[in-house]
DNA sequence: ACAACTCTTGACCAATTGATCAAGAAATAA
DNA sequence: TTATTTCTTGATCAATTGGTCAAGAGTTGT
């Protein structure tokens, strides 16, 4: 049972600077090994501060991963959110796709982080999923929905567009191992661009 | 250092039964709670055998975990070998998507064990992915690049639309527990079949 | 029945790791 | 300065866990 990290009300200098320090250890080492893999010593070590000083700050290592993760949550679903139904349907999914891959070039510790934490049953954030992702998910996919009815892109099942989107661009962040395998190589980023939206959106136009 | 299972050459009736139990439960564990969450205590337990048992079978964790991972290696490239550039594209590349996902669904463990290993650096099938994965997807795409410039199909980047095959139909498998939360229980094949099908594969006709 | 080989296990070991604590150092407020 | 709060750490603990070993039980071929 996660407990918040409490306690800390007002924040000192210090406080700010080490956790800050903490969280930024913790993403790297919990993204690259998952919760069971990754240890505190770890991520002391990954920041200059001894164990018992980590501890201070963070209770548990429980603690220390729900704060990395909660502190990426929300991050996450920004571009989504931005889905305008009032724009032209191809724009706006484009534009969207766009931000998603982009973030997952840019950012792929935090795409590696999630998929672990889901992988594995998604123990900590069962609530964020069912709730607040899901809530967005069913606002969205009437968007998409309503773009349909107006015959502005092709008929598709809104949903399962969404889960495509997530899967496609998710997939060059947590399999870049996989990909750069057989690309033999880091894959040039415009090229990955063009290939995703062209193959996720293509079969949209009308 | 991998060690191969080695040492036992002629199988008797014991060894081959109690080592298919040991790779059932090992994909079972390895699957829920990856290489370094799962024990050899726990897959020791849930086939019924003592631990100092299980090691008399595989010496160490990592060859267990080694044993189930290329145990279904093989299997998991299958329905890519099979895309045959004398049939019709959009029929062969269906029945692609089709038996991927199939297989998804069907034996999900593998497809988890698999994201697993991949996510966190694929430190054990190094050599599948640069070797055996690489030069399939590189005869495989041959053959999409041929249907593209005889016309058969949409112009498309082969290597970036086997990945969205891959991104999407391991979706389902991989990130089940997000799916369910959103969708509201496990959705129904039918629907993410053809879902699938028209996201990835609409756009390719001609 | 006997010998040789295969299989099984309780006891044990060493390393890792999450977590605690008391005591001291450093910063802050009076 | 002094008092109070905040911060830091070495030492230590208990639980987990991968792996060993010797001795015994079971199986198989002759």
């Amino acid at each position: 049972m996660p407990q918040s990290t409490a306690k800390i009300v007002q924040k000192t200098r210090i406080q700010h600077q080490n956790q800050a320090l903490i969280l930024k250890a913790a993403l790297e080492v919990f993204s690259a090994f998952g919760y069971r893999g990754g240890t505190i010593d770890q991520i002391a070590k990954k920041c200059g501060l001894s164990k018992p000083n980590l501890l201070y700050y963070f209770k548990r290592k429980e603690d220390v991963y729900v704060a990395v993760l909660e502190a990426t949550l929300a991050e996450w679903l920004e571009p989504l959110r931005g889905l305008d139904v009032n724009g032209d349907p191809i724009v706006e999914l484009t534009r969207y796709v766009s931000e998603k891959l982009e973030m997952s070039l840019k950012n792929p510790q935090a795409s590696k982080l999630f998929a672990n934490e889901i992988l594995h049953g998604a123990p900590h954030i069962q609530k964020f999923l069912k709730g607040p992702l899901r809530d967005l998910v069913e606002e969205k996919s009437a968007v998409i929905l309503q773009w349909v009815a107006q015959k502005k892109i092709a008929p598709v099942d809104p949903q399962h567009l969404i889960f495509a989107i997530w899967a496609v661009t998710q997939h060059y962040a947590d399999f870049s191992v996989q990909v750069e395998a057989i690309m033999g190589g880091e894959p040039k980023p415009e090229r990955t661009h063009k290939a995703v939206i062209d193959v996720l959106l293509r079969g949209l136009r009308t």
